[in-house]
DNA sequence: TTTATTTTTGCACACGTTTGTATTTTTGAA
DNA sequence: TTCAAAAATACAAACGTGTGCAAAAATAAA
């Protein structure tokens, strides 16, 4: 291993003040021509490297995103991801992703590296245990810009994007009612988070609307796996207030409830309407064809990481506080 | 926003020297109990972060790892990415996610931007466009320690974790025969991945040992998707030399596969047997239920992330060159 | 007390850049 | 030539930490 070279060696090697690299380096048009092809060259054959962790001390060009979601392997985040990873290294930063594991506790160790680390902005999905937001107030003390996407605090003063969820529940459960179905469930998360609230209550208010007797069972739960979705759904089977149909809020729950009709040989849409959350990479494969409501992963990453850039780049803009609403899709297939 | 405190402030309020309070903050012995108690305290109560851009520039503690792999919205990849991210973070390094979307180019990019920025250590899987492996040479003359895993750089001396796609394509391929498959088709990746040349050897040596007659065919694509599987399954329907079965390095084609073999009636397995690489997450779902080779993702993740932190601890332990492989499991359901 | 020993703290420099200012060199006009 | 203006370079300080070594303070031994 061959000692990195720095702008002291150039200029050493070359006679000159290290000053005067630094500037040829960046093409400062202060210095001559010809020393700057000199010290170019130079540094090229040299295989010369700038040192980002002196140019982040001195105050400098901070490129560093910090990325947290709860869960990488969760093809919504993984696709907000990967999207951002692209956009931000386009622009010439580099993003770091963190995962929370829906953690309050993590998050907050996170919040602290960030801050450590000197991230010039955050960009964040927060995670189901996540009442408090302190944490994320720390960071813009800290002058470290926030955006939140998706899952957001409410009561804190940052730019939000969400998702339309009011909305397109009352129209998928609204949909649901036209097609006949009665006994509406609604599977989702824990109503702290707005995500999970909203849908709740775009479900209520298009159940109210109509004035369904059926009293609707709502279930939620903390954790989305296929293995809870069978086990939901077999108790509401099981049950004397059996739905027939469900509005799920995960794929992976849904996934579940589906290998559970096969078993109990219930008719999927006959027995049983479906509607769920998420883009289903099998959706034309699996029969029936799942209604699904689609998120929309690449226009969150868009405007979340537009959003960000502003605020790092004009850190008084930080006073942007309107959230922003993007529209998910509801396509409607077979299975109501 | 308040400014940052550092260990200087806090030394010119307490009224001792800097280094003493550098001292105290890391429980140094040497320090006296009495003035840590009041370094600490007094840390906490002005929320003193400590900066990492000067422990690292200082040459002390690095703690970022850096994981390139071609696309982060894969299932495969961001299981690993995800397990990665916890593994890493539990032992106290931060991770930063690059995403070479398949160019070799972009890997050059990303490499230059890892040595920039000082990580101390990087996990790649390479892309499929990647056959000059100098940039990861470069890594190493700069005294980065680099873990391959799945896909592999092969004249390169560095440890690799590897799947052991020769022979359980070999199971694969076999087991076909030996259910009366006679036309056996291969879809997969170019052959200058070592994931796919293995594969693909496995296949051929399969074939070889049971002396088919059939000239099968050998689809070579440089894109996954499901479109594309639709096409490359039409073609090969449509072609005189059909295929009985298939063996299929990726999910997403198997899907157009799939949906094709819908459209056109053909039936899984009798028509047609299908093997397909990966995990598929609707695989309890979808019918008939596909057979498949199952990814040992976390294995693939806690072997790379020990093989890297050994040689991030210890430097001469770098001529770790023997390979690892684990095992990824043929798994039979209904396909064929 | 004095001296030796141990414990605790301070000093100064280093890490690799960037940047305002001062200094030198070059250029052009008188 | 001489002098002013412009161009090019050098100087020095700063960013926040960590560390070897020296100095000081506290403790123990004589």
């Amino acid at each position: 291993m061959k000692k990195r070279i720095t702008i002291k060696d150039i200029a050493r090697e070359l006679n000159i003040h290290h000053s005067t690299v630094s500037r040829a380096l960046r093409n400062d048009p202060r210095v001559n021509e010809k020393t700057r092809d000199l010290v170019l060259s130079f540094a090229q054959k040299h295989e010369y490297q700038i040192n980002m962790n002196a140019v982040q001390l001195r105050g400098t060009g901070n490129n560093a995103i910090a990325l947290i979601v709860p869960n990488i392997n969760h093809s919504f985040f993984s696709d907000i991801v990967s999207k951002l990873t692209n956009l931000a290294y386009e622009k010439g930063y580099v993003i770091s992703v963190f995962q929370s594991n829906e953690k309050y506790l993590q998050e907050k160790e996170i919040i602290n590296t960030i801050i450590q680390h000197n991230f010039a902005g955050v960009i964040v999905s927060i995670a189901k245990d996540t009442v408090n937001s302190d944490h994320f107030r720390l960071l813009q003390k800290f002058g470290i810009p926030v955006v939140f996407f998706d899952r957001v605090c409410e009561d804190i003063n940052s730019p939000k994007v969400l998702v339309n969820n009011f909305d397109i529940t009352f129209s998928a459960t609204e949909h649901l009612i036209n097609k006949g179905y009665k006994r509406i469930a609604h599977i989702t998360g824990t109503t702290e988070i707005n995500v999970f609230r909203d849908r709740h209550r775009g479900y209520i208010a298009a159940i109210q609307k109509h004035e369904l007797a059926y009293k609707n069972p709502i279930v939620v739960t903390d954790e989305f796996t296929m293995d809870l979705g069978k086990k939901i759904f077999s108790d509401l089977v099981d049950s004397q207030n059996t739905p027939d149909s469900i509005i799920c809020s995960s794929i992976h729950l849904t996934m579940g409830i589906l290998s559970e009709t096969r078993k109990r040989k219930i008719n999927v849409p006959n027995d049983l309407g479906l509607i769920t959350f998420g883009n289903i990479l099998a959706s034309e494969i699996i029969q029936p064809q799942i209604s699904s409501i689609e998120q929309p992963e690449a226009e969150i990453a868009e405007l979340s990481f537009e959003l960000l850039e502003k605020l790092i780049t004009d850190k008084n803009s930080l006073n942007i506080n309107e959230d922003k609403v993007v529209k998910s899709q509801l396509i409607i297939r077979e299975s109501c």
